[in-house]
DNA sequence: TAGATTGTTAATCGATTAACAATC
DNA sequence: TAGATTGTTAATCGATTAACAATC
């Protein structure tokens, strides 16, 4: 029955702190270079990296490349991450052929939907997974299907689900659930445009 | 230079509130069917409720109508927003073509690229804007190309965006950001549901 | 009336920020 | 040494939850 509202943000900074230090060429990096290029606070950053990491240096900072590392065995990054998606739609497919997930060990290895020649039957859906060690699955079916979709899911063994799809759904309390709600998200950015003007 | 993480935690469930209020029939309903249903808590429900109505009755509860309204009006759903994307990859497409907008007045009134005849050529983006009366803009390119369209689009006089690329948009105080990091979303899905295990 | 329900004030919780000593 | 930087403790802020009086 959880929906995960109370996302820890640190998950969601650490990601970010990882793509910089992907894409930046020095040795080591201080908490003020990091904040800077985020738009974070410094002390917010240091408290960040003090969870995965604790070893960086007064006057030097920190090593990106220790600190790469750390952050990607703390998010799991560092493992493989298999994932399927249910529902070969428009937004299924973009998800499908999404370039952004390699860094993070994420890959989408199989598709479903009902009659569908271009991916997997749906009925094929728990043979697949148990074969296959699946712990993810991606919700992209219309709502109508959503629930049914899930437990379903469930059924087949599956740990975590992100769900595009606009219902609720209900869940068992050990499996962790993902809304991404793309109206909804858009509607916040609409009402806070307007509280700004 | 807003990225605005301090998303109002309200301003994400008012839409919630309203996509449930549109599912049920019935004339009134209380704080606490509207939170078992939504898996929240009754007196948050009843608090949001109060920020934008304040018409419950002891008893009775909500008149379903005058909430829908209410909340509607609150979120500025009562008016239409017209947005466009700029990135006609497959993600780009999927969101074009996305059907979840319609109760909240967002309407996708173009898409533009380069070099790609089935939408509008980016070099018209700011004759479009002006005549058109644009306020939201949806970046589904590339990172590398991603803070080249978002300054674009301020230029053109973009109020809002809602970025889909993973880099931190760098933007005027007076532009609101939404960041959309799906690769960060799902990692945030397996970080807790390996935490769980 | 009794009971369901709202609305509000106070308490709690968690996350962010400020202050500052410790370190190289 | 002086200055940059970390790591930690305490203070602040905001959001959630608990408690409860008011209302129909």
């Amino acid at each position: 029955m959880i929906q995960n509202c109370k996302t820890k943000k640190v998950y969601e900074r650490l990601p970010m702190y990882l793509d910089y230090l992907n894409k930046i060429d020095r040795e080591s990096v201080s908490s003020t270079i990091i904040a800077n290029n985020l738009n974070l606070g410094e002390v917010q950053v240091r408290k960040d990296l003090a969870l995965v990491s604790g070893k960086g240096r007064p006057k030097i900072g920190y090593l990106r490349k220790n600190l790469i590392k750390d952050i990607s065995k703390f998010m799991g990054f560092d493992q493989k991450h298999k994932a399927i998606i249910i529902g070969y739609g428009k937004l299924g497919r973009a998800l499908y052929n999404f370039k952004g997930f390699e860094n993070f060990g994420i890959e989408i290895v199989a598709a479903f939907d009902i009659n569908n020649k271009d991916v997997l039957d749906i009925n094929h859906l728990c043979e697949y997974c148990s074969g296959n060690d699946i712990k993810f699955g991606i919700i992209t079916v219309p709502n109508e299907s959503a629930q049914s979709v899930a437990d379903k899911l469930i059924q087949c063994g599956i740990k975590g689900i992100w769900n595009f799809s606009s219902i609720r759904l209900q869940v068992p309390n050990e499996i962790i659930v993902q809304n991404e709600n793309l109206a909804t998200s858009f509607s916040v950015l609409i009402k806070e445009t307007e509280d700004r003007q």
